[in-house]
Formats: C-alpha cells, sequence, structure tokens
DNA sequence: GTCTATAGAGGGATAGAC
DNA sequence: GTCTATCCCTCTATAGAC
C-alpha cells in the first residue's frame, strides 16, 4: 500500500505501470495481483484515502459553531499548509484525478454541505452579505493550495531552492489570515 | 492539431491513445503517424503551445512600467479569466504535465525574470518591503487560477451549475482586485 | 504466500497498396 | 497523401510450480 500510495500519487493513474509499484514495495509483479486482484482496485484503495485526507479535514475546522471566522480561517490555514507539506503532490494529484474521472470520484459526499451549510458560510453572509461567500472560500483555499500547485514550476526554474520555498510557504500560515481578514473588512 | 489540443488537454499525456486523436480528427491513424512521426513530436507541439498561452501573458502585464500595481493586477485578472475560460482544463492540465516532467517542461524561460525583475515585483518591494514579494504574487495568481482547478469539484457535487459557477469567475475580476488592494494596504 | 513463466489485450508505429 | 492490414512491444493479469 505505501509503494502504491508514493507511485500513484507521484505519476497519477495513467502512467503509473503496476511494475513500478512491486519494485518500489520489493516485491514481485504477481505477488501484487494476489494481494489487491488489479490495478483499478489498488489505485481505488488510495484514491479513497487521498480524497478523505484531502477534503476531509476541512468540514470540522469550518463547521465548529465556537470559533470566530478568523480563527477558523487560521486554524484552516495551518492545517492544510501542514499536512500538504506532507506530501505535495497530494492536491494536484487529486485534483487532476477528479478531473479524469469526475463520475466516479468527483462526488465527494461533504462538498454540498461544506459550501451551503457550514457555519463558516454562515458568518461569512452575516458579516458580507455583499459578496457570495464561497468566492472567499475559493480565494482562501486558493492562497493555501496554490503554492504547492505552482511548486515544480518554482523549483524548477531555479528561483528559490526547495529550503527557501518551505520557509516561504510556513511564513504564509501567518500571511494568508492576515489578508483574508483585510478582505473581509475591505470597503 | 486542433484533434490534439482537446485530447491531450483533457485527458492527459500518459491516457490520451493516439487512435482517439485521429478518430477526433477525423483520420486514420497512420496518416496521424504521417504527419507527426510519434505520439511524443506530436504532444511535445502542444505541449509548447500550452505552456506559451498559459505563462506568455503574464510578463508583458507585469512588466509593464507606465501602469500602477492596482492597474496591472485588474489587467492581470481579466486577462486570466478571460483566457481561462476559454479552456478551462488548462491550468491543471499544463501545471500537472510539468510536474509529470519537470526536466523536460518545466524550463519555463521567463519564470526567472517574472519573479526577480519584473517592474511589478518592485513596486511590491516599494509598497510593502516588509513582505516578500512572491508571496503577493503567489496569492494573487491562486485566487485567479484556483477556482478553474477546483471546477470539476464545483461541478461535480451539484453546488453550482455550468452557469452559476461562470457568472461567479466573471465577478471575480472585480473581486480579486478589490482583494488585493485591501491586502497590500493591510497593516 | 511467493515465485517464474506466459497468456492476452492494448496501443504505437510501419509496410505497402492505391 | 490516404488508406488497410499488421507488426511488435509493453503492460496487466493469471497459471501453475514450490
Amino acid at each position: 500500500m505505501e509503494a502504491a500510495r508514493k507511485v500513484f500519487t507521484h505519476k497519477g493513474y495513467a502512467a503509473t505501470r503496476t511494475r513500478d509499484i512491486a519494485e518500489e514495495a520489493g516485491i514481485n509483479l504477481a505477488l501484487l495481483n494476489y494481494y489487491f486482484r488489479s490495478k483499478k482496485k489498488l489505485f481505488d484503495l488510495v484514491m479513497e484515502e487521498k480524497i478523505h485526507t484531502f477534503f476531509g479535514g476541512i468540514f470540522p475546522i469550518l463547521d465548529n459553531p465556537n470559533t470566530s471566522v478568523e480563527e477558523k480561517i487560521e486554524t484552516l490555514t495551518a492545517f492544510y499548509i501542514d499536512m500538504i507539506s506532507q506530501n505535495t503532490d497530494l492536491p494536484i494529484f487529486v485534483l487532476n484525478e477528479i478531473r479524469s474521472r469526475p463520475a466516479e470520484f468527483g462526488n465527494i459526499g461533504k462538498v454540498r454541505e461544506l459550501i451551503f451549510k457550514t457555519h463558516f458560510m454562515q458568518q461569512l453572509k452575516e458579516k458580507r452579505p455583499d459578496v457570495e461567500p464561497i468566492q472567499f472560500l475559493l480565494s482562501i483555499l486558493g492562497m493555501i493550495i496554490f503554492p504547492f500547485i505552482a511548486l515544480p514550476v518554482i523549483e524548477n526554474s531555479g528561483v528559490l531552492d526547495k529550503e527557501k520555498y518551505r520557509e516561504a510557504l510556513m511564513k504564509r500560515k501567518e500571511l494568508v489570515p492576515q489578508w483574508a481578514s483585510a478582505m473581509l473588512n475591505e470597503t
């Protein structure tokens, strides 16, 4: 499983060969099929896990009735940046595979509730009735997630080395909430 | 070529079969190879084009010495949202393929200059010497581009239909520059 | 459970007729 | 230039020995 996670998330479903996974795991190709029956079945296991990891954390943070908007944003930002730092391929992998087979993976249970029913979205609506809450959500998530999606470009351009970029990303745990506040209070 | 653009950008290199392209083009598989020699060569042509489209527009806008920071952001936002609306697969396609073969495609000529030498980055540094300019750039690009990357998830969750989401994206041509100003003036 | 060997399908590429 | 037919390699999956 660990080998499958690594290879699938890095190369994507179509470009992954089961041989690569077997090799990475230090076992035989036949054995891999003995355990998981097929490439597709193994992938589905990985994908389910990754979707859960990627989307699962948002809901409880944004639906906490005991925190302010600002606290929610701060918690969300720190949580996401820490999580994705563990595996920088996660966002682009998940979002790209969903795009490839939306009918199969696009049905993320909680997204609907996230956007319609969350305490956070209610708070946004009260604070800024003039702007659709989803516009704020998209911007905040964009500020958090996009830098990881752009990471291959930045790294390869030689602008910042991996360590410098890592520092910059950590710094964003402060910056994004500050900016989000400025956006919310903007007139 | 038009068929190749369509199929490659939608399915990605690995998942694309040359047969699909031939069919989409209404021609024979043999003929496709006659024209382009190989799948890889054809893909390289498409990829070069798409990288140019995706990155090519930024530099002139951000390096214009005659516009203010705010004007640059406004122009950039409108330009990008209009461009990507033409082909919503563009960002995730380009960024994912670069991730797949960074050695081959990751060397985007102007990214380095974009980040170090642009007039825009100078202006940011003067206006906000306390924050690294790249942090602003990443946030602005994230606010512009991320909604398109998340589009398959939104669409499939049934939250907004395609038309509603399109409206929301257009509305962002005003919102993003407003928010960016708020971020720049935040204390 | 774990291996070697191989079946079987899919897909990129070419031969060769027209 | 354009087609049909086909080659041949790669990759998934399984048979079968141990």
